[in-house]
DNA sequence: CTGAAAGCGCTTACAG
DNA sequence: CTGAAAGCGCTTACAG
């Protein structure tokens, strides 16, 4: 292996001009400079990862730490996040680890050992027992979702407030007044998920204020269980002119076992999706949609960790982004004798 | 911070001993192994990873190097891949770390400031620039992809040949003769992928050897120009009774035309599709489908590069990992009117 | 403009 | 069964 060492005694300087070459943190003179570039280049010099670290206590890493959500669609979300944030780690110049822990115990491996700079945390609970154990070690971490209470980090996520609210909204200028909403089952939501929670309590409160009528809807997202609450759901669908699915595994599903009934969307009734942008984008997903756009939420989220790494006095802040709307054409005006 | 040193004094014992405990790579008293350890409990102490890496060599570390495949296909199923290997890599107690390489200045770098104990390659091409690199800097690698010449690397992957007979051979079966093959544009696949280029070699092969007919027809992954290349790969069909579609952006876009015309899967014409199981698995994809597992495949890479680095000696291996055929009814027998 | 040297926190031959 | 000490490859105050 090529050390400083290498390159001082072949360019004929001292180690400690060629670490200043190297950080660029004292002046050199230029022909000397040159002589020491020259050296790295012939021996293929690239400064040794541990000793930077060791000598500097920085990592130039950033650890993403994922939690365990079960199941086939949350793996596939999860990696367009990986995706975004790798991406947007190398950037800007971070190198960028991965760690699953759904306990807190990595967490605190990663904050003690040091391997990173800082963490983003992925798939945040309302009280995500990952936080303390960060905040306690004073590493700057950001919060990919909205916990209960985020303490110092930063927090940066979809705005699905703001989401359900349009969703309402745009339903209700379409002249629905009653919806159903096609959410992820309870038992999901009640072990996992902020963001589902909070985008459901919007829905019924627009739901409220715009004199509409919201029913949730629970739907697994297994094989066997998905089919038969599909079913139920529009069987029971009463006078519901409007469908919202918050539930990815659902959208395909929802759709043939419409059309098994012969009817017709939007004609017979109307549907808007909730779902990140990337999918619909890779897919041909067919519905209208609000899209969360993983790649700005993870872009955000990696710059914020950066300012918070190299600006430790910052306060903390929080970032909700827009989800934008994407009409594909299903969702129809509701025919007058159908409203009344 | 909390080093060895701080629990040696607070155990009354030397450096030396504490770190042998760490290690367990040298005997030590059960009584002072035990105060050593309370010691540890007490001071919250963890090994810094810096320090040990620059000590030994080693970093306890993957490196997951992908490149730049285009598209938001791409993005989700590496997404899915990067989960695999970092499930499969914390399983085996090594921490993962990822970074975009298209050129292979990337990778050299991961080689030489030794930032991993060994590389898996995603999105490998059929000369891929990085496998010389990774070959010369004596790092273990694995390559997730068939290259032309993987030198030293261990291989893994789906395997396509097998993957591409057995998809004529269950078309055969059910009467089919004349076949379409939508797969991705042939810039694509011509830049990129060593693995699309395998499945149509053997598509065509197989079709010759069974007396059958495939047709290879193009179609892009991209908005706008995907809809006009489905219409008229459908509109051009001829004689063709089923199509193998190897795209999985055209998946959904394909069946919606086929419903636009009014035709019906399988009575009409039969499909099977190739794609991820965990793609299929997440969205419900509706039709009978040879399927890769993306979950295994990664886990064999992760396992093929421990036991190289563990044992340097061994001989590179090629694994290739056939994918089973799930059956969704989308594929009927030929009616004989229509055969003849 | 440049160097000698201490130090980062570990591991591991060597010695007892 | 245990310790003193050298060394891994960097960085950076201190000195000139």
């Amino acid at each position: 292996m090529v050390t400083i060492k290498d390159v001082a005694r072949e360019a004929g300087v001292s180690k400690t001009t060629v670490s200043f070459v190297l950080s660029g943190s004292r002046p050199v003179a230029a022909a000397t400079e040159q002589r020491i570039r020259e050296a790295m280049d012939r021996l293929g010099y690239t400064v040794n990862h541990a000793a930077r670290s060791l000598s500097t206590a920085r990592t130039t890493t950033i650890a993403v730490v994922t939690s365990n959500r079960q199941g086939a669609y949350f793996d596939i979300a999860r990696g367009t996040y990986i995706n975004g944030l790798s991406r947007a780690a190398a950037e800007t110049g971070y190198d960028m680890l991965i760690t699953n822990d759904p306990d807190g115990s990595a967490t605190e491996n990663v904050c003690r050992s040091r391997k990173a700079d800082g963490i983003i945390f992925l798939d945040v609970r309302q009280n995500d027992p990952r936080i303390p154990i960060v905040v306690q070690s004073g590493l700057p971490a950001v919060s990919l979702g909205v916990p209960l209470d985020p303490q110092t980090l930063d927090v940066v996520d979809t705005d699905f407030t703001d989401m359900a609210a349009s969703t309402m909204q745009t339903l209700h200028n379409a002249g629905h007044r009653e919806v159903s909403v096609i959410t992820l089952s309870s038992r999901v939501i009640a072990e996992q998920l902020n963001d589902t929670a909070r985008f459901l309590q919007e829905i019924q409160q627009s739901g409220e204020h715009l004199g509409m009528h919201a029913t949730i809807r629970h739907c697994s997202t297994r094989p066997g269980l998905i089919d038969e609450d599909i079913n139920r759901i529009i069987d029971e669908r009463g006078a519901d002119t409007a469908f919202v699915i918050h539930n990815e595994s659902a959208v395909l599903v929802f759709r043939r076992a419409v059309e098994r009934r012969g009817l017709h969307i939007p004609d017979d009734l109307s549907v808007i999706a909730i779902n990140e942008k990337q999918m619909s984008d890779a897919l041909y997903l067919p519905y209208s949609a609000y899209e969360n756009d993983v790649e700005l939420v993870t872009r955000t989220a990696v710059t914020k960790l950066v300012d918070r790494i190299e600006h430790p006095g910052n306060q903390p802040t929080k970032t909700l982004i827009k989800a934008s709307y994407i009409d594909r054409g299903s969702v129809a005006a509701v025919q007058f004798d159908i409203l009344k």
